[in-house]
DNA sequence: TATTGTTATACTCTATAACTATA
DNA sequence: TATAGTTATAGAGTATAACAATA
């Protein structure tokens, strides 16, 4: 498998505009959500729930991209501050339900949009109206091929050439 | 400060697009670089020191968005791996200068190119040459925006109207 | 047997602040 | 006094695997 000169290729030098963008947009933004006594997972999970009647612990890992383990952790937390809490699900006994208490609807219900109009000024600084719906479709697509599970798979199963470095501590 | 409809406006619903994009593609090369046994945070380290003469610990610090204290950490267990080393700085005693190693560098200049030949299809999937300028052009301008301090200062002292949710735990 | 969620372990990152050795 | 880097602490996310209850 031919390797190409990556720094002369155009799709893979998309690669680093997109995570500067991303990262001083989540910098910002992950500052004004800490201002709040969150975490970014802990904000994730609150804006998953909002607007649902709740959700499985599984359907709020796949959500919210962790494994159970890590969230029954968060969820632990924001349990104890009072925002989530968890329930049966009739039909199934090993399942739970997780909803917002009425304290998390508010909570979200007043911080997303105060988020939002935070964050809103630094778009409208960048682009203009035509450009960002053109910025939207571009990233849908980028995110639908990333997460096409088939290209993934057979991607994924040529693996370590480079696997003659040992990285490994001991 | 009216908040409008955040729904309807078309700046933020930018927001998810970005973020739903960024996540797509970390989670597809996280897992790649998981396979090396580097974390997320290791592998930026590498690719920052790469091509350089070496840096000192701020520079490093400034350049991957961690404090020194988070910082020292990576540094130890990148040379435990034997893949980073710390030396003088000439002409200032309180400074380090980190630098790769020659296994370090071996491993970035074999892993890079895998890693964005394994990245590639993702983005020739989803665009095409002439919507990668674009798209890239825009992603910049979103960057800049936000990594813009001036606004960043003037936006950020209007804190905390939804202060009186309480999220702290005690 | 398979699935749901919790528990346990071990590691990594994070923010903050105190500390040292220089400057 | 200020700066560079380390150390210390406490909290939070992560991957993995074992586990109990239920399906």
């Amino acid at each position: 498998m031919a390797i190409r000169d990556y720094k002369d290729d155009s799709f893979l030098s998309l690669l680093r505009p997109l995570v500067e963008a991303y990262l001083a947009f989540y910098r910002v933004g992950n500052r004004h959500i800490q201002s709040l006594g969150l975490t970014p997972g802990q904000f994730d999970v609150i804006a998953e729930l909002e607007g649902t009647e709740g959700l499985t612990c599984a359907e709020l890992a796949e959500h919210t991209l962790t494994t159970k383990g890590t969230l029954t952790g968060v969820l632990d937390r924001l349990e104890l501050k009072g925002l989530i809490q968890r329930g049966d699900v009739s039909g199934d006994r090993r399942a739970t339900k997780v909803q917002l208490t009425p304290k998390g609807a508010i909570l979200f219900q007043q911080v997303f949009p105060v988020h939002a109009e935070y964050m809103r000024p630094f778009f409208a600084q960048a682009l203009n109206e035509s450009e960002v719906q053109v910025a939207k479709q571009l990233l849908r697509r980028i995110r639908d091929s990333f997460n096409d599970p088939i290209r993934q798979s057979s991607i994924g199963s040529q693996p370590t050439e480079y696997s003659s470095i040992d990285t490994s501590t001991t």
